[in-house]
DNA sequence: GATGAATGAGATTTCATTCAT
DNA sequence: AATGAATGAAATCTCATTCAT
């Protein structure tokens, strides 16, 4: 049973797939509910090996919520480019971010709900990444407001206050596509730019937010 | 140790007492780190009559979610007049929301995170919750875009997009507010209209959604 | 739930009541599992009540088993006439005893496997009414030894053994009847006496215990 | 407190010694009153042990039942040559019984009581056991039987009953060897030799059954 | 005579963690 | 590099038993 002696490997590709067995368990049945066993066993390796890389069972999902923050953070960056204007660098990052949470739910319920969850150790953890999406939106938004000269009056605790929101919005579709059979990351990126963008009162005139490949500009 | 003899009393009163310290443990060190024990003694009863009328952990937690998803809607649904416009249905029901939240801090964490993260069976009570919140978002949404001549094409589907946005929005809104230490229950509120009525598109081009009091019409 | 206030009752049958329940719940679920609350609850009364007649779990027991063990003892000695032969005597007390066991299998129980598996203390108990029984098949035996010259040099020891025998054997076709759907009383006294009077060895040669009721000889 | 640390041992030999442990504290104190704490204690190891070992208190049990059940079988089977008549068969059957139980008296009282008393899930386990002697008896009467021309007459009931009697006989003897300081297993063999094969009527018309080392036939 | 309210003590079981090899 | 053997500590839950009315 468990398939005899383990083959020999670089240390980080068995710390990876330590980490992918813990993100999977901890997914599944929740932090504390998660055994030391059952990761091991997934893992394919002794529990003491677990120990001997990640030291101990807070560690191994501190570790868990670092690699998947860190990566989820990336895929987002990697797609924004800075220059463009302030909808279409939202519009690619939320793109961005539906696909990747799409692709790794277990990460992402990682780090939406559990990480939250078990004590402020961890849930300081998420809540860096959070900050730094709460960031980049608000600078978004603030860049945006700066530009356009009726609405300086946007105070900073204004923002902030959109930022969560917006960021809420986001993360509500992301839960959305992952438990909507047939939602895909792309109508989320479009409802999401809707409402947040054009808001329901807009929507209801018939002013949609235009997305970047549409021929014709909805904005002039 | 303790506090000495417990003074007895009725049934349903000690209950409450019950539900009153899971909650705040259960708030505080999540639902599977809570032990009975802290719970008991918080309550001020030995534990076994915390088994006695709540029967097993399990029941106790199930019991806090029903409590909490209940006074929380009831809160919003008696705010809330039908026959109103929608925006201003959804402004009463939002600030009613935010102001319960703020009120009931550890109750709103048992429902947004504890009840979401211990597995299905909890998970369905808490959802319950929110379906209830969406059908009535969803609700308003559909019932605005009947009335409104150029917005007929919003399917199904996407109002149900819209929907779930809206709800993570005023979702993350709470925990901002709650986190945030200056922020009230009525700005929280602006800000959400502002957000989902507007949109930043709008707000960007100095169209604010106007509260219900303001002495003039935003909106012709 | 539980009938509301309960009639009031003459102490004896209340306290009969209690043993019957007791009996019964002891006899299904083994002393130890059997719980004060089910026994109460069965026998239609709180458990404080239980307390004040019969004192503690441990009185209980030790009532049921002294009432079990008496009834029992009286049906066979009520039935066995000391002026008939001894074979006459052992006929009709074995066949009063599977009467009263096959008519009472929870207090059957009680005495032949509950009262012997739980301490020394309740052992005794059964002990007692076992070393009756024991006694007086002995003095049947010692009796017929006596008047059948050829057999006086069976020791008092070796008596001693023979009653253990015949008694175990008695047991376990009281066990045998009470799970064996068709079985009869009737049948397992003759088969006892066959198998003890007569022994295996004269069975095989074609001779059998004549039971009191035949005419003349055993089978024609 | 409780020897200090234990000396590393294989796995085979430590199941062992918990079930040893088991059986003696479960002989000792019954099933139910029967603490794992205990059970461990003088197995010399600590408790999750035995949970890694043995699973649960159910399964550690029927580990034993089962365990000394096959011991018991065992001894009976090696000791009993098929090809000897019937009574040679059964003589040297219940010596071979009588000598085992006397060695592992606690072994025999979690077969015969313990076993029987906590529930039909372990009550079939002894049974199996109890099965398997019945059946060994049943065919000894029944091969008897055949080659006696007198007593063919003899029903499947009759001889179901038979086996049940001659079975209680001897273990009541086993248990009456075990209480009785001075008996031993040889004479608790002659004794049931007596009473099963010649009949207590017999035995006092001066027939006895001759032991099989005895010089000239007692059965012309 | 009878009970609802309450508890001290102890049961089984699980888990993160470490040693010796 | 890797693991089988082992445990301290704590969790949930149950039970016999008693007050106060």
């Amino acid at each position: 049973m468990g398939g005899g002696r383990t083959r020999r490997m670089p240390r980080a590709e068995r710390e990876r797939q330590m980490l992918d067995a813990a993100v999977e368990i901890i997914a599944r049945h929740g932090y504390t509910a998660a055994s030391m066993d059952e990761i091991a066993e997934l893992a394919g390796v002794s529990k003491p090996l677990v120990y001997l890389y990640l030291n101990s069972k807070d560690d191994l999902f501190t570790a868990c919520i670092r690699r998947e923050a860190a990566a989820l953070t990336e895929a987002v960056r990697a797609a924004v480019r800075p220059n463009l204007p302030a909808d279409r660098q939202l519009w690619d990052g939320v793109q961005a971010f539906f696909t990747y949470t799409a692709e790794h739910p277990d990460g992402w319920t990682v780090l939406h709900l559990q990480a939250r969850t078990h004590g402020p150790r961890f849930a300081a953890e998420a809540d860096a990444m959070r900050a730094e999406m709460t960031a980049f939106v608000t600078r978004l938004i603030a860049t945006a407001a700066l530009e356009s000269p009726h609405s300086r009056d946007l105070s900073t605790r204004e923002i902030e206050g959109l930022a969560a929101a917006l960021i809420g919005a986001v993360e509500s579709l992301a839960d959305w596509t992952n438990t909507t059979p047939t939602a895909t990351a792309a109508q989320a990126s479009a409802t999401l730019m809707n409402f947040a963008w054009s808001g329901l009162g807009n929507l209801m005139s018939g002013n949609r937010w235009a997305p970047p490949g549409a021929a014709s500009a909805a904005r002039p």
